[in-house]
DNA sequence: AGCTCACCCTGGACGC
DNA sequence: TGCGTCCAGGGTGAGC
């Protein structure tokens, strides 16, 4: 699933391959996942010159001036950069034809993904309702927005007004990289633990972007030119359940539930 | 404030 | 081979 390295790595290169062209054409073909309309974007779009791509935490956001697209990829999305006259890709949704035989296919299984119009001042709202990014955020902030909160950390490091850009993998990843107990209230890590927690984040968010983001299956996560990233070989628990822990402490890499979602974590290093 | 749950959706895995 | 059931999960919103 696309986290922060996925959609930081995304937005680069679409930002190279697209900054500066007009988009010709959109076609949606999956009616429910552009906001508002397909009529709606046709007008405002086409015809339109794209002035750069960035990223808002896991959105990534293509500036046309008075118009802005965002684009969520939830689960299951993907951005493929080929030719308009490239055969449809398998889940393919939607498409954005640019100039210079560009086109731009929104890729998306099961459809929880989107792409919404809005205006400079609908992304300022949409930004209001996310927490600083996750590698921009300073370690005393960080450690003021966990004070006031009280639940599992793991919880607060995956909701997105808190920080954002964090997702599943790399909160596991971080956590077990701290020695952190993904169920500890966030009330009780000392000040040394919140500052290795921080370290911890923008190591694996960092080593996430370097390594091109993580594909663990053939149906995840690819690049625009439907390349794999290489992060999950530096991956010490997540989807590990049952191996023996990285750090040959002797235990082995458990599996719970935590507000629905897999964590993954070592019972013996994690405290 | 925070918990749980349903929902959105598809396809892969598994049982019979 | 084929059908049914379960499961995965980011984010939102309802109800407690």
């Amino acid at each position: 699933m696309p986290e922060l390295p996925e959609v930081q790595t995304i937005t680069q290169q679409l930002n190279s391959e697209l900054s500066g062209l007009k988009l010709l054409a959109v076609k949606c073909f999956k009616p429910k996942i552009c906001k508002p309309s397909e009529v709606t974007i046709k007008r405002q779009l086409e015809g339109a010159r794209l002035r750069k791509v960035g990223r808002v935490g896991k959105m990534i956001v293509f500036d046309f001036g008075k118009d802005v697209l965002v684009i969520h990829l939830r689960l299951t999305g993907r951005l493929f950069l080929l030719n308009h006259k490239a055969p449809r890709t398998r889940w393919e949704r939607a498409r954005f034809d640019f100039e210079n035989d560009r086109s731009l296919r929104f890729d998306n299984m099961r459809m929880f993904g989107f792409a919404k119009l809005t205006t400079p001042e609908g992304l300022q709202e949409m930004k209001k309702k996310l927490g600083p990014d996750a590698l921009e955020i300073s370690l005393s902030d960080f450690s003021q927005r966990l004070k006031h909160r009280r639940t599992s950390i793991k919880k607060v490091l995956l909701d997105q007004k808190t920080i954002s850009g964090l997702g599943n993998i790399y909160a596991n990843e971080a956590l077990f990289r701290a020695n952190i107990h993904p169920e500890r209230l966030v009330e009780s890590p000392t000040a040394k633990d919140i500052r290795r927690l921080f370290s911890a984040i923008r190591e694996v968010l960092k080593k996430g972007i370097a390594a091109g983001g993580a594909t663990l299956s053939d149906e995840m996560y690819r690049d625009i030119y439907n390349k794999r990233g290489h992060y999950e070989d530096y991956v010490l628990v997540y989807n590990k359940a049952g191996s023996a822990c990285p750090n040959q402490c002797g235990g082995k890499v458990q599996k719970i539930q935590l507000g629905g979602r897999g964590t993954y974590f070592c019972p013996k290093c994690q405290r």
